[in-house]
DNA sequence: TTAAACCTTCATGTGTACTTCAAGGCAAGC
DNA sequence: GCTTGCCTTGAAGTACACATGAAGGTTTAA
């Protein structure tokens, strides 16, 4: 597969692909006998992978020195896994933080004034409800959202 | 409170505050007689509403727009509910993204093997994990992670 | 009265993550 | 044989979100 149907199917710019390869995000690609890049399922799903650890908030540096550890020869699996325990940390205070986020302009939507500031009585209605969601993780599904999750 | 103590209270540097109001994401700060900002309690809620929108992926020229329909003297709460409806959608999306993502990190961590590269089989289970979650909302609190939600 | 520690505005610099441009090569169809 | 459409590398440009620096003002403490 070529450099545009890879861009394609991924969604990542062909410029982008380049620059993930130059920058060692994704392994050395093969190229054909004419030197153009012959992108496989192995870079299609890295590249993926990728992606979503972009989104996940994570730069190109430290996505860099991450997979550098991962491609490594060495068995240094301890150090993975803590990496690993590290990087699922950062994001799942993220998606805490982006929860509390979607909360607070639900909170908004529900109780909705002429005027999109925040009073000190809402926002501890915020935090008490917090409170309460984190206490009772039992009664799921209470009535404000269409959580996914 | 001077500009030091609202950084210092935000968490948002003082030249990151005179960004925003200049580019007008917070209201129009008073100043006191010598011309210097003086800070009050809703403008430092502004402040980490915007920090919260920031983090939570939301440009500053978004942002603005965002804003400005708010604090328009125009009783536009129709728009700004759809406006809400649909900031909204983004950051669930972006949750369920970051969770996807959480639940590829979990899986590598659980299914240790010496490479980080997902096989095909692997993502097919995923997927499969992934569409059970979904299905059976009612397990909740399954196994794997400290979820606050 | 002079230094420290704040503050102001305006202009310019910076890091990140790409994007775009320039110059050229290969293969297919007209 | 020339255009079209893909590709290559390397260099330079760009957008965003601030950070930093220059030049100057005010207040407090020694």
């Amino acid at each position: 597969m070529n450099i545009k149907e890879a861009s394609e199917k991924t969604g990542v710019s062909s410029a982008a692909i380049r620059y993930y390869e130059k920058e060692s995000l994704i392994p050395p690609i093969d190229r054909t006998a004419v030197g153009n890049r012959d992108i496989d399922d192995r870079i299609i799903r890295r590249i993926t992978f990728v992606t979503q650890m972009r989104a996940a908030g994570m730069s190109i540096e430290n996505l860099r020195r991450y997979i550098e550890l991962f491609d490594a020869q060495e068995d240094n699996t301890k150090e993975q896994k803590s990496l690993l325990q590290e990087q699922l940390s950062v994001m799942e205070e993220k998606r805490d933080d982006l929860q509390a986020a979607i909360d607070h302009l639900n909170y908004k939507l529900n109780h909705f004034y002429d005027h999109m500031e925040t009073t000190e009585e809402e926002l501890r209605e915020l935090e008490r409800q917090h409170a309460d969601k984190v206490a009772q993780k039992t009664t799921e599904d209470s009535d404000e959202s269409n959580n996914a999750y």
